[in-house]
DNA sequence: TTGTAGGCGTTATCAC
DNA sequence: GTGATAACGCCTACAA
């Protein structure tokens, strides 16, 4: 207190009489910080559960008395460079360069101008910015793991990659490191997928042909690796088509955990994008004070959302 | 011209070299404008597909040249005062306050301080501040009118709502105004809803419950309208239970025009709700100069998205 | 037409 | 400890 009470009291009803309220935009150009972050993404609007890196976002940057400026690129790049500088000028403590799905790119010069990580965003040049990410890797190796518990060994078809050769959508580094994880976690167990189907486009209808594929051939599969819930629902209606029951007949696991994920029947486990705490982590690592390693990566840990889409396989006499 | 063109020149190369840019903050403090707008809503993040209610604000706030500051109050009506308040500080051009479904509620005093506009927000007390929401009536019509042009007169059962009597779940304005353009549609037909189910909860699960039970009467529906996306897919589940086919046997047609609509077999008839262009409408009425009719209600059409979840019906003896 | 000074509302500094 | 004063960077009005 460098002041007497009584002046204080007086002081605060005079704020409370005028409905003073100090002038912000003032006190930023005097201290040079907004209290303002700019959020940067590509698409909020293309993938509907992806607002909820905002929402971590958004959340975090409130709990330290902060504001979000966002903009919508597309993926423009000339776009972004200008949204980013745009942002600087307005004095912005630093910038969440984000991206709806986990991507592979070139980051933009502008965001190395001052306070910035990467959201969803794997720099295809090492940088000095940190990186949040989901950890895929692990997500896979939890997929093939609960298979594996479930008493799985064979008939194990992944949907949405190949796998002999290993073939995945370019640039989306969640089909590669789920592949990985998943190649890796049976391997220790010595076992090996039966087969993989590439799906350019990971949207029902792919996983539904891809099923119908799968199913035409003589070996009947015994579990799906369904890289996303899309895919894990065109391969339901496939499933559904040839009169086999998920679970009993054929169990399915998936990645993302969308909302359909609990809407189909029998609801369908699935390995969830953290999207809530990736946004979070963003802005806890823009804001953290000693910034420890710059250039690290942050793995979030994709969590197992059990559900009904994988029963316990029948002892058989093969197994 | 107020310089000449040597000087302008001159200032433009001292600008490139050094790195020159403007600084906003001060700007807003000198002009008293920052070229922002607060954008404070309810929820981004529960309801997936209303993030292009802020993909609309933001291409239209962009093409003004302004940026968006965004909050989230999960509801919390204090916490949505303080944000309002908060953003007024930093002289925002003006406030859109916005729901992610459309409902009605007390405007919050702060709103009316400034210039500020209600998206998918029907103010319990009329006030002067403007209002941008879906025509859900009209929509209501639609479907209606759709079904009645496929030849359908009778069996036609409403799913998400009761008819006799009427029963919506309260503070939803589309349950209450769909009906509403429903009833209207088919009475000037002369045809009357055979019957209505009301879900509390608009999920899937509902839906699934409601059909179910619908069919377990004896009369057989010919057209089911359920009163969005969700409640269509667990219509759907249960229609498959019955080995009744969608559009053949039973039509079904829906509102919203989630992205699941396009996903289901067949593929679903859905009136959309237009999130995009009701985001770049509230911007467009906060910026707009005249400011028209302030306490106006603008009433975006939802468009009909033909897909394949009605038949023509067929001709019976009764028809 | 060009130059200059004052002020937007803070905060920070520096004498007292 | 306290109170006056300069400065943040820009815009604008007014004088030259």
């Amino acid at each position: 207190m460098r002041i007497s009470a009584q002046i204080e009291a007086k002081v605060l009803e005079a704020v409370a009489e005028t409905g003073y309220r100090p002038n912000v935009v003032s006190r930023s150009l005097r201290t040079g910080s907004s209290h303002t972050i700019g959020f940067v993404s590509d698409t909020v609007a293309t993938t509907p559960f992806a607002g909820h890196l905002i929402w971590g976002a958004l959340d975090a940057a409130r709990e330290r008395d902060r504001l979000l400026l966002i903009a919508e690129t597309e993926g423009d790049a000339e776009l972004e460079t200008q949204m980013i500088e745009t942002m600087r000028d307005r004095q912005v403590e630093g910038i969440v360069l984000a991206s709806m799905y986990t991507r592979r790119t070139n980051v933009p010069a502008a965001l190395l101008d001052g306070p910035g990580v990467l959201l969803n965003i794997v720099p295809t040049r090492a940088c000095a910015v940190p990186v949040v990410i989901p950890d895929e890797a692990e997500a896979g190796r939890t997929a093939a793991r609960h298979l594996l518990e479930a008493g799985y060994r064979e008939g194990i078809y992944l949907v949405g990659v190949g796998v002999n050769p290993p073939k995945t959508p370019r640039g989306a580094v969640a089909a590669s490191e789920r592949l990985l994880g998943i190649i890796e976690e049976l391997a220790a167990a010595g076992v090996t997928p039966a087969g993989g189907a590439y799906v350019k486009d990971w949207q029902p209808k792919g996983g539904y042909e891809a099923t119908k594929e799968l199913l035409r051939r003589r070996h009947q599969p015994k579990a799906l690796i369904c890289f996303n819930d899309r895919l894990s629902m065109g391969a339901f209606q496939a499933l559904e088509d040839a009169a086999l029951m998920v679970a009993r007949d054929v169990s399915v696991i998936s990645f993302d955990d969308e909302p359909v994920a609990s809407w189909l029947r029998p609801a369908l486990t699935s390995i969830a994008l953290p999207h809530y705490e990736l946004g979070r982590q963003a802005i806890e690592l823009l804001l953290a004070p000693g910034s420890e390693a710059p250039g690290g990566v942050h793995r979030v840990p994709m969590p197992l959302r059990l559900r009904e889409s994988v029963g316990r396989v029948e002892r058989t006499a093969t197994g």
